[in-house]
DNA sequence: TAATCAATTCGATAGTTGTCGAAACGTCGA
DNA sequence: TCGACGTTTCGACAACTATCGAATTGATTA
């Protein structure tokens, strides 16, 4: 916990590697559905490598379709994949959300207008 | 053009309004469309409320499309239309990509597995 | 080798969505 | 009031995609 805290209480100087159109905009479809956000949430929250059998047992979807997910956020290269024998264990990529975090954010950085907050 | 520096300057200290899984879904798949976004890029850079016309030069698609998108980007609650006659006028909404931006880093926050970096 | 199990691929389907042209709506100026 | 212009709505279409059951592949075990 301690190591998490202090990667996190850096504030992270603005270095995610950037991101080009077309990779943001895979990542974004990749995240846009909901049932497929959930999954790498559970992957993410696990820590841990997660195998497809727990990852199965938290959706309620079939197999072919957790397989259709799970193919999408590794081609977009959100997480990885440690083929063991017949099972497979998914952990998150690091840094990826972050880049796209901090993409985001840089949006907001108005570089002018002060007024638009409230425009009723 | 203090206030806005002023506002911006102050880091955001990290509450930016939690998000329902429903609006997540919502702020993510209007910005998973390129153009869309590209849209949304130019209102944000643009700093002052952008006009249609502005917007629709900058992008090669059609009235009614545009119009399309403008409408996704005001119902996900991501920009603010000023409308003064025959003229329409959007600016960012701000917070909203900040609070999306801090959903997907915590994310990030490993709990416990500090080892797969690379489970190559 | 055969059976079993995990995961993927295939084929099909339903729902969503980005796109446009045409029509409609609202506003402004003559 | 009329016409011009900016924006929206309508109707339609094509492309994409989430989903599933069934068949397949690949690895483990009997």
């Amino acid at each position: 916990m301690t190591a998490a805290v202090l990667r996190n209480s850096q504030p992270a100087p603005a270095k995610p590697a950037r991101l080009t159109r077309a990779r943001r905009t895979v990542l974004l479809k990749a995240l846009a559905d909901p049932r497929r956000f959930e999954l790498l949430e559970k992957i993410a929250r696990a820590g841990c490598p997660l195998g497809c059998a727990q990852a199965r047992a938290a959706l309620p979807i079939s197999a072919a379709t957790l397989s259709h997910h799970i193919k999408e956020l590794e081609t977009a290269g959100l997480i990885s994949i440690r083929r063991e024998g017949k099972f497979h264990f998914m952990s998150l990529r690091p840094g990826v959300l972050e880049s796209l975090a901090s993409t985001l954010s840089a949006l907001e950085q108005v570089p002018c207008g002060p007024a638009e907050g409230q425009p009723r």
